[in-house]
DNA sequence: GAGGTTCGGTGGTCTATACCAGTATAGCGA
DNA sequence: TCGCTATACTGGTATAGACCACCGAACCTC
């Protein structure tokens, strides 16, 4: 039974059950899940509210939605990636680097607005922020800071993440993995905590990639900022037409 | 007024409605349109049926709505979508910009070293160089330079390239079509000819992108230095594991 | 002037109800 | 057997009204 009074409204957790029902199996690919009116019954909500869990739900891929004949658990995307994603140690390995990392930060704290609105978080969801100096054969490359959010996320603040990759943590204890991302890539100058961290010149340009990284459920779990020296990182990428 | 028998729904009428507003210039980027009260009002429409007309517009990125403050028109993203090959033009399109070019050299050339080596082709050989300066909206975002190769190329002379798109015009009058291309991206500041073309300040960021593009047959036809003003520009990419 | 408080407006959530539009099926009739 | 139709579902559209959370400006107090 959802509660009015908890601080979520009645929507999202309807959402987060259904999402946790998928996740946890108990409804695969393919399924059809209980109708709109059904839900408000069980739930004790209007048919209105249940729509707009399942209309969200809809859109962000989790759902298929078909008029006349219901609801159904989507089938998980099989893409055929262009690009392959990966994070930054493998990333090195495979341009022959010795990769590194020097865990600036690692904490539990409220996200900023940013990050909120790609992890598809509440408000007042805790998060957690690792930022880490990646290097490359001893120097530094970049700057990281991510935010990771799903059920348990806190149990990371105990892991060692200078010597071992974040997305083999994840794999490995977390059971996440990551399956697809979405990366936005920028120029901009260096900020003064980059200069300092990156050990460059004032007013030296930096790659700006924001990615905002989905597990095998399609759930976002990880949005990241990251600043790569200019001098010393280039993206590549294969493109086809069609 | 919105008809109750027109045979499309009035939320989607309402879209319409507004999507045209924006994009007659009547309501532009930033401006607050009217409230939700309001359009319900003015078109005789309830409440919750103007809502669902700017949710969907604003999951669309048409409209930013906050809370408290009212709706907005977003302002505009330029994003490149890093997994299809696009030309400019193409690319400026799909964003509802107007683009545009201007021809900065246009000549038969011996190529420069990493052309020669990106086009697989002969020292001696002569390629065709083509500089523009890229616009969106009657604004400068790139220089762009093209190294062309191929057999013939000497016609691309005579061609008008502010007008045309240089891939419709290899497409429809060559019959060289752009299949594949492997391209690198890096940030760099703008040299003193780019500051200028661009219009941007000195130490000003740029986006640098090097192109390589094959036709239909594997060959590579297409060498491209570009320039992107950072601060119009972000290019966008989807990634896949595996 | 600096600091609160009030108030009107905004979008966000939620209810209850009604009818429309597609889909599947069971059952009837030729 | 085939084809129709009635029916009972599904999601889609639309209404009217209520209250909440949030923002900003105007105002009021010290």
């Amino acid at each position: 039974m959802l509660s009015k009074n908890y601080p979520l409204p009645k929507y999202y957790q309807l959402k987060e059950l259904l999402r946790e029902k998928i996740a946890a199996g108990e409804w695969k690919p393919g399924d059809m899940i209980p109708s709109e009116r059904e839900l408000s019954e069980q739930y004790n909500i209007s048919r209105m509210t249940a729509r707009q869990a399942l209309r969200e739900l809809a859109t962000e891929g989790l759902l298929r939605r078909e008029q006349g004949r219901g609801t159904f658990v989507a089938e998980p995307k099989i893409e055929h990636g262009l690009t392959r994603l990966t994070g930054f140690t493998e990333d090195m390995q495979k341009r022959g680097m010795e990769p590194g990392a020097q865990v600036v930060r690692l904490e539990l704290v409220r996200a900023p607005f940013l990050a909120l609105q790609a992890l598809q978080a509440a408000p007042e969801a805790k998060v957690v922020l690792l930022e880490r100096l990646r290097l490359a054969g001893g120097e530094p490359i970049a700057v990281e800071t991510c935010y990771l959010h799903f059920n348990g996320v806190e149990k990371l603040l105990n892991e060692d993440f200078e010597n071992h990759s974040l997305y083999q943590i994840l794999s490995e204890k977390y059971q996440i993995s990551p399956t697809r991302a979405e990366q936005k890539i920028g120029a901009d100058l260096c900020s003064r905590r980059e200069q300092e961290l990156l050990n460059i010149e004032e007013g030296a340009p930096v790659l700006r990639n924001k990615r905002i990284t989905f597990d095998q459920w399609g759930q976002p779990f990880e949005y990241t900022e990251s600043a790569y020296r200019a001098d010393r990182y280039v993206f590549q990428a294969e493109l086809t037409a069609f």
